[in-house]
DNA sequence: CATGAATGAGGTTTCATTCAT
DNA sequence: AATGAATGAAACCTCATTCAT
């Protein structure tokens, strides 16, 4: 009978609001944004459908909880403080990197390239991902400066390109997709 | 009085289907499958709710239509009877002519990439697309093979994968992505 | 390019007018009135949507015609000039030939019983067959009051209903419903 | 600020099923199934459209919830555990409680001899009522066997068609069908 | 914090009917 | 007399969201 304290209380919180946002990110990967419905997110989580809007105010703003969620876990990944330069060795790690952290974690991504190629839904997807995309791109483009390629911008953003597409190939063919060696090829090619 | 000839039944058809056509192209591709309704197709193409399904069978069938369409005007770009391998002169015409049929159709491509990522209806898609995709990765692969590449297959798929990462990055960011330097970089890059 | 004659032009409005109404009861007994669209029925009769409605104003008139047209068939077996009153071997005639001619023309009296039970369009119903329904029951009732019958109405009434009930049971039921000896017995049991 | 307990909640929703059903068997039974919409039940239940779906899936299935909540009321006067031969007496009770019934609840039975007819949603019927008809049949088959009918089971049918007219008589032509008198008669012919 | 009944706008689709390059 | 393209009202159904015996 004894309510329960602040603390058991934000635990609650904390562990629904987990569980909702991975079944809506399964769901949001696997269907679209617009092919789930709520009810569909509340049933995967084991939760009422009113219980949702007790953590998120709209569908809108459960995809963003389940895209801010999802960067936060790449935190330490896209932190690097190095704005150093990077040498040969280390692009080779920032790519292998980059493809270990969507094969441990295909389902964000299948969702992020999802929205990608979703114009309606993109105001959010550039409010969200533009910054660090420009990050990215700043890197390899600093990259190709220092080794004197003839474009470095033109470089950096075919490179960026490039590793759309091969994770968008893998993400959508899965197994068939031979990522290792594509990889190998790519590095080889783009080092 | 009279009844329009045949003739006149044809053309009213023919015109009609294709305003329909072309305007959920734009739509579909704009807003996704999902995010589009039959009212804002009949809408833009000026044409009664009803009169689409004079036309059409359903949503689903729409779309089949304005995949096949888009197909249709490509025929003679695939077509390409030439099944030698490549030179490197034919393989950068050929990369050079893809983004070329690219800038031309940015509509149709966007749709492309849009359902590229969207599961639910990719049913549709693989049914569709998967044919002319395979023979255009084997063209390439026969082409690395012919230059002794080390992983021909693992090569023509990356280039497959530059290839579509590109085109999105240039049909998404628009006018600030610079295709033909890009494109240049990848020329140098793979042929 | 000579026009036809008014004879031909005669001709050919019958003989469409026949063939819609034919495709119309069949769709009509076999569908329901609300479950056949004007379009089935234009096509098994072979026309067009549009021409349908220079020969019936409506859909409801287009029903009112076929009813009609059955009823016209009938003409002969309904309008027995003898208001005499029924011999017992008169009776049992015109119990079998009833059912004769229900025999004979199932499609139309499918329609009959389905319309009976669908009080919306029964407004119809009523209009058309109430009369000839009264004078039916009428020849009954002086027949069963010639036989000094307890309650000669009460039992012209059930007797009607049982014509119905044994006329329905066969239309629904098909091959498995014994109709002969049905109706050898209710002969039986009425005469 | 306390959600409903689940017993409220199960109250509720067997009120609003309940008053759901009640409204549909009405107009069910007054227009027919395709003449009745989902719309003007939910008006007449005075629910909104959506709710309705939240209790039956389709429109077909409301009408099934319809057919078995109708056939559940009855369950007690078919249960009849006495499989033994009806006496002349207890047949006399078993047709005048069969009218009884269906005076008791017109509507219903009203939609049953409407379905009846309208083969295309037959399917449904058949799979409800087959069953229970045949039960009925096979009791008065063994009566008049019994009894040393000539064709107990052409009898019974007879007698099965008989009933059926008879209520759909009463049924559609309301109080000016003396449905005592008829059915007196009735029985004094089918005992 | 949690439930699920309820709403209503909007989606896809059907169909009787009209009309005319 | 005949065609079939076109219309628009209305049907069935879904779903994000609100609210409380």
């Amino acid at each position: 009978m004894s309510p329960r304290t602040d603390k058991q209380n934000k635990e609650i919180r904390q562990k629904t609001e987990l569980i909702i946002i991975e079944s809506a990110l399964v769901l949001f990967a696997e269907d679209g944004y617009l092919g789930t419905s709520m009810q569909s997110i509340a049933k995967k989580a084991g939760v009422s459908k009113g219980n949702l809007y007790n953590y998120f105010d709209s569908k809108q703003d459960l995809l963003e909880g389940v895209l801010i969620h999802g960067l936060n876990q790449f935190a330490d990944f896209f932190d690097e403080d190095s704005f150093d330069i990077l040498s040969e060795k280390e692009f080779e790690i920032a790519i292998r990197g980059n493809f270990e952290m969507i094969r441990a974690n295909k389902t964000f991504w299948k969702l992020y390239y999802n929205l990608f190629a979703q114009p309606k839904v993109q105001g959010l997807f550039t409010k969200i991902f533009a910054p660090f995309l420009e990050q990215y791109i700043a890197i390899f483009e600093a990259y190709y400066n220092n080794k004197e390629d003839k474009n470095p911008k033109a470089t950096a953003l075919l490179l960026g390109s490039a590793l759309d597409g091969v994770s968008l190939g893998y993400l959508l063919m899965g197994k068939s997709y031979p990522l290792n060696e594509v990889v190998d090829q790519l590095i080889e090619k783009f080092k």
